[in-house]
DNA sequence: TTACTAAGTGTATTATACACACTATATAAA
DNA sequence: TTTATATAGTGTGTATAATACACTTAGTAA
């Protein structure tokens, strides 16, 4: 914050937010992408977002961009890095503070939303090319993403609220890129009592019924998980 | 980044970058803090600041003002957070993208400064109070450093190119805030080359003299310092 | 009753973290 | 020149955590 103005300083700025949301849905990482419907970027995958209004704070154009462009209310949500880079939008200088945001596979998503011609889920390996920067933004929330599942309790905002602990470890796996051990896994998870039995069984075909377990908490929490 | 314009869209949002720059002098974590002239806040202590100009990244915005502002260039700079909140500054709203950096202690400071009419370290420990939501920024800086102590090598930032063991030992010990084990840091810090000796040796007066190390890279790096 | 499928469980080995106290090398003072 | 003083420098044993690894259990379907 500074006290006086400069030649050349702000205001002729855009200030947006971006949201990388992510879920793991058939057994691949994605991320949530919008088609842009007109202006030079027509045409193009996207991430969600919308300029920042002077009467909400950056959590709050969050929420609603993520409310009203992704039909998506009440997920994790936390900000990811800001992205200022001079030439990141053709159309005129702006900056974007990109949000992480987490949901679980069975979220309905709308079939068409405000502002974009499509939007569906990508598998983070295999992404169409994306307006912007918004390629960085996909890979800076990966990045998070990965790290966070190892010292938090975020997996909390993939799943359901009951899961069975084999659902648990394959939404690590796919996240992390790598197989775990099973008795290893389930060890660590229940000595830093990350999640507590639901007192629920579920069927599941012609194998043997798997005990239901849910978060212990559903807040961000730190916790060593791996 | 959104293709439509809403009313009461952004550019009339001021975008700045404050810097939490930190310094481990005198056996305190120090902070650097900027007495503001002018203005509804005049007198008051904060961080040093300025408005993101339309011809700069926010990067480029950060360093322009650690090396006009605080007069420190060339030093360890990452971005910290974006802060929005709707009545950050009583003067109309603004969003601040936060940054941290670090220097080492021999760095002079210059005695008057543009735009500040006054400049200073201050012990963490013993803030005045904060224009602005200042205070939150140094906090959560802090909390960035301490984190980052255990997991990289930024502690370059904060010492001389030669240094003492014990000298880096004892900025650990500042940031962390509690004491740590001669030997055990001694072990951990040579399994890892967090450092090299610099083959010379420092006289300190009536005591066995001390070899000196220098980091094995002043680049940004991860490794599990503790 | 047999075959199939996924759930669930324990132990031994290795690596890492931690606690802990004395010796070495210089200068300064007696 | 001897002694005191101050900080540098070093190793080992113990406890805890991480890893590797394979069989039994409980259900459904043929």
């Amino acid at each position: 914050m500074s006290k006086t103005s400069h030649p050349n300083a702000t205001p002729s700025i855009r200030l947006a937010v971006d949201a990388a949301i992510f879920s793991v849905i058939e057994g691949a990482l994605k991320v949530l992408l919008v088609r842009i419907g007109s202006g030079p970027y027509a045409g193009k995958w996207a991430l969600p977002g919308g300029l920042v209004r002077t009467d909400e704070s950056l959590d709050q154009a969050a929420e609603r961009v993520l409310s009203e462009k992704a039909g998506v209310d009440d997920i994790y949500l936390e900000q990811l890095y800001a992205f200022g880079g001079v030439d990141r939008d053709i159309r005129g200088r702006s900056v974007s503070v990109a949000y992480f945001a987490l949901v679980n596979s069975d979220r309905r998503l709308p079939s068409t939303i405000e502002y974009y011609s499509d939007i569906a889920w990508y598998d983070t390996t295999k992404l169409p090319k994306l307006a912007f920067d918004h390629a960085k933004i996909v890979e800076v929330g990966i990045e998070r993403l990965r790290n966070k599942l190892g010292y938090s309790n975020i997996a909390y905002g993939l799943l359901h609220k009951e899961f069975t602990l084999t659902e648990l470890q394959t939404v690590y796996e796919i996240i992390l890129g790598h197989e775990l051990d099973k008795r290893n896994f389930r060890k660590k998870i229940q000595d830093i009592d990350l999640v507590k039995e639901a007192g629920k069984i579920r069927k599941s075909g012609q194998s043997r019924p798997a005990r239901l377990y849910s978060f212990s908490e559903r807040k961000p929490k730190m916790v060593d998980v791996l």
